[in-house]
DNA sequence: GTACTCTCAGTTTTT
DNA sequence: CTGAGAGTAC
């Protein structure tokens, strides 16, 4: 194969991602080494194009053909642009057959092809997390258990964590149930694997587990023959954030040559939560001997500002490995933050802020928040000022109901056997088949041993139902029947239209009068453009259940609004941080869970969030924040005293924030008509207590009241406060003025 | 079986 | 405050 180096694109911004981030040392190092290497590299080091280099230089050299590289990212979008990147500068690559994707891809389609050694069916479905919490609910509640003390999410989280830990039912020893689930839970895990198997359905977690099953069997040997035989060179992103199932998996693959080249940085390891091990950093030394290690710790992304600060931040954690980045960047501005009153004006602020930005591309401003609902402010104040943006994550499009409704009807045309698909639709829209019926079907499905479809079929065929009832169902069966003769003729998008046409599903949303049918019945149309792009019915389901994103608008200029998880690996110019206040960063469950260690993976986080800026940064902290319909008072993060003083430009309201000092207001009586506020010094953010005192304010009786009081130490107090109709003590944060 | 009302729990983060 | 699930009346 000759591939030439000399097709790099002529971009500049291209050619210096691919040459200047690596010293020639390191760069030689990244190209040549056979066995293990692992690439410990800072945010914005260009860790993802380390990866690209070597499989740059693999390819360029022919020492690999591109099937016989296998590269894992986190995300399917890190995939794609991989492969794009490789391509570009690479000409006559076939990217088609690559093995790069996330670890669930590539599993899934290894899956598809030795399913049949574990006895499952190659056709298996992959279960969505609705699924998942549905079926380990009926589990539930058929053994007797109290669905509201133990929810299903919970039950679903504690199964994906064994098996991310890659615990199956015959692993889990007494320990790890003892006080769940009334002793419980591994009898619930067992009936839901073999639910599973029933249903011919892997959960996400399956998708590694069995083809770890498969590759550790002996009997399998020549499956793992063929893949060590195949796969030269191993490339793995984000390592960090990979888990022990991932682990296991990865290690299995590569243990005969070992040429595997991880990269991560333990201080971006934000997924502790989901299985995430950084002891599999310091167990690469030990598991692949002579491994190579890296460190890159040039910054080519953020003014030194911006990193500084970050350093700053993250030299807060104890647990950690251990590196100063540094940047030759030209000096920028300081890291902006300002108090604001509420989650609305923060809002308002932030827009304000993106529009003093006038020569900006739009698509170089993101908002990080750290929790999903905090995206709705934004989307209202966005919406009212025409300021064009796009939320990444949130409510995915696949997510919606009306698709997973439209999705169930083309997964039971598919697999007959997918009871969960079943229910989803039967009833959907109104057949007269309610829960009576529905329970009537399962019986009978139970006792003939027959999925809920075969068993309806039975039932029609022998007439064993109400009239009524049986023309409803035999309707339904007679439906899915033909367009199952459709499918070799007709083309899948123009089947799937057929579908949702003839099966009244369209017709019921056109008949719904509600704001959002018209959205509804936009978006099956959009479902139905996109099937069109694949080869078929089964390839399209299987890219929904492992991608869940649609990548629309991607060409138009908008402001990006995602969570700071979802922003692991990009890089925006103008970063906005909202909601740093304690409680909700760093987030209060966290800590309640996983105490100091999960505080320090916040801060982890705020650190991702920091390091994602290439210009200038923006943190914002409200005072109040509406939870549950509920006003509340808001304490700055302590992430933000933990800021370099120096490298923050503090701005607020009344222009007054100075440092990082703040006050409680501690009493509010507004039961006069001039109210008195009491406040108490409680600087919280400085860690230094300098007393109570109080002193009272006359403020005009009016919703939002401000004020300025003289405190007893001869400090001029600016405050804020809202009185809203009550009476009781309020406490609402105050700036200090000098 | 359906349509309506009422209660109550839920907001971390995701392949 | 919102949305799911239970409870109630037809």
């Amino acid at each position: 194969m000759t591939l030439q180096l000399n097709h790099i694109k002529k971009d500049k911004d291209m050619t210096k991602d691919y040459l200047l981030e690596l010293n020639p040392e390191q760069k030689k190092a990244v190209e040549t080494t056979k066995g293990a290497l692992l690439v410990l590299a800072g945010a914005g080091t260009g860790k993802t194009r380390v990866l690209t280099t070597r499989i740059v230089h693999l390819l360029k050299s022919g020492e690999a053909a591109p099937h016989q590289i296998m590269a894992v990212t986190f995300t399917n979008k890190a995939a794609t642009e991989m492969k794009e990147r490789v391509s570009s500068l690479l000409d006559g690559v076939p990217v088609a057959s690559w093995w790069v994707g996330t670890f669930h891809s590539l599993s899934a389609r290894m899956l598809r092809r030795h399913a049949d050694r574990i006895g499952l069916n190659s056709n298996f479905i992959i279960l969505d997390i609705d699924d998942q919490q549905r079926l380990l609910k009926q589990i539930a509640i058929d053994i007797g258990i109290d669905v509201k003390k133990w929810n299903p999410k919970l039950l679903a989280s504690i199964i994906d964590g064994w098996k991310n830990k890659a615990k199956r039912p015959k692993d889990i020893s007494f320990d790890d149930v003892l006080d769940i689930v009334d002793g419980k839970m591994l009898k619930i895990y067992e009936i839901y694997q073999a639910r599973l198997k029933s249903l011919s359905a892997c959960d996400f977690g399956d998708l590694l587990l069995h083809m770890i099953e498969i590759l550790k069997d002996p009997k399998n040997k020549d499956i793992l023959d063929l893949y060590h035989d195949q796969f030269r060179y191993m490339l793995v992103d984000e390592y960090q954030d990979t888990n022990v199932a991932q682990y296991l998996w990865l290690r299995l693959l590569a243990q005969k040559y070992k040429n595997i080249c991880c990269v991560g940085d333990d201080d971006q390891s934000i997924y502790g939560w989901r299985g995430a091990e950084i002891n599999n950093i310091l167990r690469f030394e030990k598991d692949f001997l002579d491994a190579k290690i890296i460190r890159l710790e040039q910054n080519y992304r953020s003014t030194p500002q911006i990193l500084q600060a970050a350093n700053t931040l993250i030299s807060h954690n104890n647990n950690r490995l251990g590196k100063e980045l540094w940047s030759a960047e030209k000096m920028g501005e300081k890291i902006h933050l300002q108090n604001v009153w509420d989650s609305k004006q923060e809002a308002i602020e932030i827009n304000a802020e993106i529009k003093k930005l006038k020569q900006v591309n739009l698509n170089n401003i993101a908002i990080l928040v750290r929790a999903g609902f905090q995206t709705r402010e934004f989307e209202e104040r966005f919406m009212t000022t025409n300021l064009p943006y796009r939320v990444v994550g949130g409510l995915r499009f696949y997510e919606r109901a009306e698709i997973r409704d439209a999705i169930a009807y083309f997964r039971l045309l598919i697999q007959p056997a997918d009871d969960l698909a079943f229910e989803r639709i039967i009833n959907k829209p109104k057949r007269g088949i309610g829960k009576a019926t529905i329970g009537n079907l399962h019986a009978f499905a139970k006792e003939n041993n027959l999925s809920l479809y075969a068993a309806s079929l039975e039932l029609v065929k022998k007439q064993a139902l109400r009239p009524k009832l049986l023309i409803k169902l035999k309707e339904f069966i007679d439906n899915f029947e033909s367009w199952r003769m459709q499918m070799s003729e007709i083309p899948h998008s123009e089947l799937a239209e057929n579908i949702l046409n003839e099966s009244g599903y369209i017709d019921m949303w056109k008949s719904d009068k509600s704001i959002e049918a018209e959205g509804k019945i936009e978006n099956l149309k959009e479902l139905v453009g996109a099937i069109a792009e694949f080869e078929n019915l089964h390839s399209f389901l299987e890219h929904i259940a492992l991608v869940m994103e649609t990548q629309k608008n991607i060409n138009q200029d908008m402001v990006t609004i995602m969570t700071l998880h979802a922003a692991k690996g990009l890089e925006f110019d103008y970063v906005f941080l909202p909601g740093w206040e304690e409680g909700l960063f760093p987030n209060q469950k966290a800590i309640d869970e996983g105490g100091i260690k999960s505080l320090e993976e916040e801060r982890r986080l705020a650190y991702v969030g920091l390091t994602r800026a290439k210009k200038k940064a923006y943190i914002f902290h409200a005072s109040n924040r509406q939870i549950f319909g509920n006003w509340t008072d808001c304490i700055p993060s302590r992430f933000i005293s933990e800021l370099p003083e120096d490298l923050v430009e503090a701005k607020s309201d009344s222009g007054f924030y100075r440092g990082h000092k703040s006050c409680n207001l501690s009493h509010f009586d507004n039961s006069t008509d001039t109210n008195r506020a009491y406040i108490s010094t409680n600087t919280v953010n400085t860690k230094e207590k300098t007393g109570n005192f109080q002193a009272g304010v006359r403020v005009k009786h009016s919703k939002f009241g401000t004020g300025t009081i003289l405190t007893a130490d001869g400090d001029k107090l600016e405050i804020s406060f809202d009185t809203a109709g009550r009476k009781k003590i309020i406490s609402r944060f105050v700036e200090i003025i000098s």
